[in-house]
DNA sequence: CCCAAGAGTGATTGACCAGTCACACACCAA
DNA sequence: TTGGTGTGTGACTGGTCAATCACTCTTGGG
């Protein structure tokens, strides 16, 4: 039932906002193993609801992965800004450190980790690679690094995802530091 | 029912070849989607069985993963054969040739990324790391390389997985090219 | 021959979950 | 005031799946 004399908002509005709920919540448990109710408590929001705003949970999904890489080239971008027009080195150097300012909440993170796995459904396969065609484009055109470089910045980005996902950084071990070294970690939380 | 004249095999070979399944069958749908059932059938056993040979579905997943991992040092270990006593990077080098010839099926690579967005289940990290942790000295130590070597040796592992997962080797387009090239590619089967 | 220990299964249970539907409430334009 | 449109929900359905249990069948040693 609706409460007594709240105000009901635009529904892009609501939109939006279960978005942002469902980046927290399959971050957090990944696509299968989240229940589109985590997602709607989260957005204080009933879950029939959340079907009428999406045709289904892979299109949730996909909208939260949109959003995820949208946030990841614009601080990729702030980063470039941070580097202005030096070399090529400095500035995917200095996108590094943006993005490891990005994902220190870990969501942006994991959601990627999370859609990699669940890319055998083809739409999210879809999203990721258009995600990366992003992100590697704009890496590619804004810092004007040759493209092996381009190339290692993006596998050390996923040498960081693991890193991150498995605690790495902070783990006992001389491996787990040969891994890590060098790599600016986000915190816990 | 069992079948009239079935000889009955010892409960270790039984699970030996559950893992076998197991292996593939995660590697296909991943932790969360695939179904005892699924594992089950192809091991051509009853999903009641696989309880009595496993403790849970956990436990087979871990199974699978340590069996999984076991293979990858094994080919590393091949590969640092081929090579002899070359340089260090020579020998990280054949290593690369050795991991890509060994997930050519793509089943111990899918495994290793559906594990790693499984790995909120304590037991499933562990296993990972532990994994992770025998590759990485291994690497370290057969080829005597430099620790920054050796992270990178992992590094374009990651991308390696990313780029399989995607099938990015055979995108059209120039990103996807600058992520591939140079790395050698499993084939499709 | 007999029976104990091991191999293996069918049937069931209890929980969870994607998606649907009929309905309730709020706002606004005429 | 009225009714139409958009916002929002409770209750339900159909299906899936991990885990359990009581049970049967086989085999080999005494």
């Amino acid at each position: 039932m609706t409460k007594r004399g709240a105000t009901l908002s635009t529904s892009d509005a609501r939109r939006d906002a279960v978005v942002d709920a469902a980046v927290a919540e399959f971050a957090r448990t990944g696509f299968h193993s989240t229940p589109i109710s985590a997602v709607a408590t989260r957005a204080a929001i009933s879950p029939a609801y959340v079907f009428k705003l999406f045709p289904g949970k892979v299109s949730l999904f996909v909208a939260a992965l949109d959003r995820c890489y949208e946030q990841v080239v614009h601080a990729l971008s702030n980063g470039a800004a941070r580097a202005g027009d030096a070399e090529p080195e400095k500035i995917l150097y200095e996108m590094g450190g943006a993005y490891a300012d990005l994902i220190a909440d870990r969501n942006l993170l994991m959601l990627q980790v999370h859609a990699q796995s669940a890319a055998d459904t083809p739409e999210i396969a879809d999203a990721v690679r258009r995600g990366l065609q992003r992100v590697t484009e704009f890496a590619r055109s804004r810092s004007g690094a040759p493209d092996d470089q381009v190339q290692r910045f993006l596998a050390y980005g996923q040498l960081c995802h693991l890193i991150t996902t498995l605690d790495l950084d902070t783990h006992p071990g001389d491996w787990a530091a040969v891994l890590s070294a060098g790599i600016r970690h986000p915190g816990k939380n």
